[in-house]
DNA sequence: CTGCAAGTTAAAGTCAGGTTTAACTCAATG
DNA sequence: CATTGAGTTAAACCTGACTTTAACTTGCAG
């Protein structure tokens, strides 16, 4: 047993079928297919699984994530290495998203407490760029 | 001049005037009206919308916003008093936020070069409900 | 009083991240 | 070899957070 079908990946996973179809359609994932054209996952997949989840949790689309899978090995599976090496990047970009967080919690108060009205102005505001970049909105956090 | 048109109040929000229309539809924030229906923004109301967007760039959903502005006085304009202690309850769930972020930067390496392959099993997942409710995935984080 | 920018509404559209459904095929068990 | 459970697809649907559009109305300058 070197491949996992569909069911099975999903339970192991701890993601829906439809949510492992989706990621293949989105280019995140692969499966290999049966004579009946049916999925089989290595269980390599997992890994990338595993790191698309995690990285969801630490708010970033799936489009960045699809991006950072792409940098991965194309010919082989991907080895411990190559997987210490993308984590290694990821760590460091969740240290920036804590440390802009921690600006927040340390500015809180203070801003909405003060004078600042417009938010155009407040340093909470337009520092903070890159954090609003994968803010709830939509599109623009900032827009005009 | 006591009050703001939405034009102006969108300029010194920094908010869009369809986004501003929008909360108020959800009830986040309100405007008096003219005699020919147009919106009236009273200064106080630029607190509310900082507020909002603050808490939007902390990745809290716009319905846990409504509840939390819900909780100001109703009657009068909410004092300094009133917005500090509503930062003070966001400061907290910030830390909390924080806190998760930093277990999740210091198991990031362990848990993908791990045996882990389950995320069922992770520490990473299960352990981090709380910010998985408020995760990039539209329903559930965490689901079957 | 004309003109025009700015305002109003309801309804439709958008985008991400999936889920659900419909119609159909595969695999294997009795 | 019939049935049944798991799998397949494309397409429609869903939620959240807005934006855009269409069809009017207001407010004010000239």
């Amino acid at each position: 047993m070197e491949t996992l079908g569909i069911g099975d990946f999903a339970a192991r996973s701890g993601v829906s079928r439809s949510a492992l179809r989706f990621y293949e359609k989105e280019g995140l994932i692969r499966a290999a297919r049966t004579g009946g054209n049916q999925r089989r996952y290595a269980r390599a997949e997992l890994r990338r699984v595993a790191f698309i989840r995690i990285a969801q949790q630490v708010g970033v689309s799936l489009e960045e994530i699809r991006a950072a899978l792409a940098t991965l090995p194309a010919g082989r599976t991907p080895t411990k290495a190559d997987w210490s090496r993308l984590s290694a990047r990821w760590h460091t970009r969740l240290e920036e998203r804590i440390r802009l967080m921690e600006r927040l919690r340390d500015q809180l108060d203070g801003c909405i407490g003060c004078g600042c009205l417009s938010l155009q102005r407040c340093r909470l505001m337009n520092q903070d760029d890159r954090l609003a970049q994968h803010g709830p909105g939509p599109r623009r956090l900032l827009d005009g």
